[in-house]
DNA sequence: TATGAATGAGTGTTCATTCAT
DNA sequence: GATGAATGAACACTCATTCAT
């Protein structure tokens, strides 16, 4: 395949992704995707292939990264503590990536994954067992008190991902007087601050 | 207005709220949330209007029961912290009532407000402000550190609403082995933690 | 159903028979068959359904006709010569009466029946067991030699469909020469013709 | 043109033909028959030309071994009953060398020729002519009585190309308790048939 | 000669909305 | 108040054909 073709792939692929966020698939339209990307919407449908395949195509890709994203850096870190600080920065790392992720994430929980593949749903459950691995071995080495492991998931990457797709929209709905009392807070800031609170809540003393 | 009439338009209301949670509003069919509401097309256009009048009249009654509750909850509450657990525990609560408000602030967030009347993102912008009223008193009390409130905010709303909507869901996608280990949490346990936990970082000591 | 739905439903269901007679399935437009009855293209979905329902109901709305019309004649005939008679004429009579039923069968032949329903594929079955009951009695009686049902079959159903869909285009095809030559022929001629050289054929002397 | 060529010319005919005749002209589609040749598409149109084009080439081709097929065996026949069977033969012959030339007939009568070039147009009226001199002859000579030479066509060339294209569908649309009570028939039987039928209904006694 | 890539013009189908009764 | 019928405007998707290499 040629670069060229990768190139109008990816032109494909960002503007879907952009229109998937924005509108839901089922509010996205075909028609408009092609013209962002600037391409023939026949050439959409030879390059990808249909609606779905083009939304599996864009969430799966998401997801193999925060995947990969969220391995690299939990298996380089040391303690149970330290694995747990990588796990949530390293989701934050991925959406502050791509600033579509955390509306895929949202919208796949509003509606159940109605939309999501078998394969996106695996990967989105490996997501989560990975820090279950981290609750347990913190656990066992008897760093963390024993803990629900599906709170602290929703915990962390629910304040991540609400963070990540609220956060440019609350800005323009502040009012003018309200502006200058917030001071900016970046979704790096929301990791370290969450991470924080959940180790707090957690660690034995 | 008869108590059939009356029914008739909540049975719509009902049919539409669920749709619209599970498919989002492009993805929601008016022909489809008739047929569930069990009334015919045009009966629902004659009693409510077009499909934004719809979803906008869903949403905003969402927004006034999160409100009243809200209000009621902390207004009743004495100190600070009972407010803000308050707080915390009214959107549970109304989470809890209707199974699909999560669903709709999860859509609503992911798409920037794209659906949303101003209305709407009104009463939204109270809720938030109402937390920010909180924590400023607290703070002038001594009760509480000066924090960001919009991350406090994102913490605690964005934790219960995915929480409330991605509780169902999960339960389906564990695996067996996992699930006799995961014991079952309630919207309120969640409340107590996230309450907990953010107190926790900002009391003062 | 208003008769002024039920005038609309024919005019769509000739619309769609003399596209699908001249084109095929494959070849007919929705778009034109719609144009071509004055309606709306979606109130055609609305009161047919889409393409292949509408194929389907022509097909099987002739075929009840043609069965109809066989098993009346046959039925009020007495002597097995007399019910084969009947049946080729009650065929002649029917494509007859409505110009596209023989387009309709040679491409169900030329295909293999890849567009026939279920539903039309029996009622074909039965035209043919009639005949084949036909023949049996007269063997039984002794009135018939024994024959190959499959055989009579086909020489009387493809001659009289051959010449119904052939006989108005061959006379735009005759050259001027030849014009004044061929003497008309109409198809209850071939039917008595044919009729007679397979009772010929077939009976016992 | 190489070997390599005209074979890979011949994968692509041979795929058209089939495709034409089982979907009809409007319903074939050019990349499942570039598909089913083994070739690219682009070849297709490299080598052969347009849709039109193809499927007039694989028609005249048809046409034109029927045609040299009859004038052979017509003109090797003496009396004119011999050139009437041969005719009837010959037919026979070719539809069984190419299964599909009886669907393709069968569809050019169903549309009255709506696909046919001028040239195959030609054809067809050339292989009518023939048998009109056949008849003609046999009528001057005393052998035949005058009769219409249409009717005649029909009949023969109706039944053979009926049975042709129904004769591999009506076997597996027999129920089984029929299924040993029919004997197996050939095309050559059939042509053996009607020729009989005809000439016991034309020959001067 | 051959082909992966691209596309204008459809093509069947759906949808939110309105209207006549 | 209520609804069967109707429809303009999309909408997802396809297709025959061409082009650049």
């Amino acid at each position: 395949m040629s670069q060229k073709s990768i190139d109008k792939d990816n032109q494909i692929l960002d503007a879907a992704a952009k229109h998937f966020a924005i509108n839901g698939f089922g509010g996205a339209r075909v028609d408009e995707i092609a013209a962002e990307a600037g391409v023939n919407k026949a050439t959409l449908y030879y390059r990808i292939g249909d609606k779905a395949a083009l939304y599996n195509r864009i969430f799966s890709d998401m997801l193999d990264k925060v995947l990969n994203k969220i391995t690299e850096k939990v298996n380089s870190a040391e303690s149970c503590e330290q694995k747990l600080r990588a796990y949530c920065h390293a989701i934050a790392n991925e959406c502050s990536q791509n600033e579509y992720i955390s509306a895929f994430i949202l919208r796949e929980v509003a509606s159940g994954g109605a939309q999501m593949s078998e394969n996106s749903l695996h990967k989105m459950r490996q997501v989560r067992l990975i820090l279950n691995d981290i609750l347990q071995q913190g656990a066992e080495k008897g760093e963390f008190r024993h803990t629900n492991p599906f709170m602290v998931y929703i915990t962390m990457v629910g304040t991540l991902n609400f963070f990540a797709a609220a956060y440019p929209t609350s800005q323009n709905s502040q009012t003018s007087q309200e502006s200058t009392e917030i001071e900016t807070v970046s979704l790096f800031d929301v990791a370290e601050e969450i991470s924080n609170m959940v180790l707090n809540s957690i660690k034995m003393h």
